[in-house]
DNA sequence: CCAATAGTGTCTGTAAGACAATATGGG
DNA sequence: CCCATATTGTCTTACAGACACTATTGG
């Protein structure tokens, strides 16, 4: 979130849009932060985001914000609106209410340093939540994590367990994926997303009994990876809810 | 929602809290409406709702709003943001960007006309909504169902979807009655959300099994009801989600 | 005794979870 | 052949859904 100096005799509050990007790097759960350059918090990292301008919808603006601090155009992931900010004094500057939203993106390009901030890059959630999933408060930054800008970490830690959440019951997870993929590249998903370990022959059984979750891609070509057998291929299928769910372990 | 005209050299943006308030009336899930007074939508239902104030939060502002226009005094029942309505002209006179609450009552008091608005009244989902929980729209209204001021039809529909929803996982339906409860009122309430009967047997089954759901009601007295047996008394539970999960049935 | 409602018992199909076994590719 | 990975198979436990049955009150 970048929020500038109100214009002359400006709003008596402001309108953002910031924006939680997530994508998986290395078999981790990874969140695009952009570096403030500016007080207050300068210097800290922050989620990409800005004022939402007269004539654009909340989802136009979250994604303008983006291309603008971050270099990341286009935007071929899955978009929602998370939830919206307003605690009175969560800016020192002024009255600030701010429209988070929820990306989640297919490891591809990475971003270039944008216009607005002096940095963008993409962090891996583990080092910036709580083991518990809680943001990385003031009270107990978790180790050698430095804590977000504003409340940048409740929002990050709120879109995290959205986006465990959405895993369960709809097909996002096929958002972290580029097509065609194969059904292990999928459940690593789940497993960076989830933090936890999914039996291969379980998850195999389920992604393929929910129907319409994927679909088999066309050649029926396998891929092969390090050694081992080809794996066969799938591409997104046209369902929007997953029957029977993908629960996660431990509860 | 109620917007009234910005103030001499107002903002740009307003920014308002609307609710939807959802009780139980004769086994049907009905919605708090207020009558606008004045134009846009002049003689129009509406949501309960209204500017946010400089030092209040989002909550706040959204019960406030409700007190002034409806008498619903307290408010002993489950509140939570719903989303955020923000199309650049939602509102005809200028940018609102509205977030919406969600609130959840037993049926006791019954609203009595507020200041703001010229009646507020309790009105049933099913006559606002098509059934398939579409809100009713401008295209085609449900029959006798005048669509809602605004795009209130819109919010109306999706905090009775996250009601649905969040019966299935979480205790809320406990937040419809008034302790202590019986099973069967428990069971009602299901009934009038979802719009689908629910087998008893199963229905105290599962209800039980959850854990933290329900807890007996000390005395473990039973409450006559029309000539059958009394039946057992409970209380809310410490849960806050629920293991194993209420499903809708036809997925 | 009858009506009405509360509560219990039983059976079946589906699915989750754990884990063994087999198949198929590349060195 | 050996290794690594993909894929299939099996068994156990849990639970949803349907529905028959018993229990307890008031009239």
């Amino acid at each position: 979130m970048t929020v500038s100096k109100a214009g002359s005799g400006g709003p008596s509050v402001a309108v953002t849009a910031d924006i939680v990007v997530l994508t998986i790097q290395s078999a981790q759960l990874v969140v695009m932060l952009v570096q403030r350059a500016n007080p207050p918090y300068q210097g800290r990292w922050a989620l990409p985001g800005g004022f939402v301008e007269p004539d654009e919808n909340l989802e136009q603006a979250a994604l303008r914000e983006l291309v603008e601090e971050t270099g990341l155009e286009g935007f071929p992931g899955h978009l929602e609106q998370l939830r919206t900010y307003g605690a009175p004094n969560r800016d020192p500057r002024m009255r600030v209410i701010s429209i988070a939203h929820l990306g989640l993106l297919a490891n591809l390009g990475l971003p270039r340093g944008g216009s607005d901030a002096s940095a963008a890059r993409f962090r891996p959630v583990a080092e910036l939540l709580a083991p518990d999933g809680q943001a990385a408060g003031t009270p107990t930054p978790a180790r050698n994590a430095p804590a977000l800008a504003f409340d940048h970490g409740e929002i990050l830690a709120d879109g995290v367990e959205r986006a465990r959440a959405k895993l369960e019951y709809s097909p996002l997870a096929t958002a972290f994926v580029e097509e065609p993929f194969t059904l292990a590249e999928l459940r690593r998903v789940y497993e960076a997303v989830w933090g936890t370990s999914v039996d291969t022959a379980d998850f195999r059984r389920q992604a393929l009994s929910a129907e319409g979750f994927v679909t088999p891609f066309p050649p029926a070509a396998g891929r092969g990876t390090e050694g081992g057998q080809p794996a066969d291929l799938y591409r997104r299928g046209p369902a929007r809810l997953l029957h029977p769910a993908m629960l996660r372990p431990a509860r």
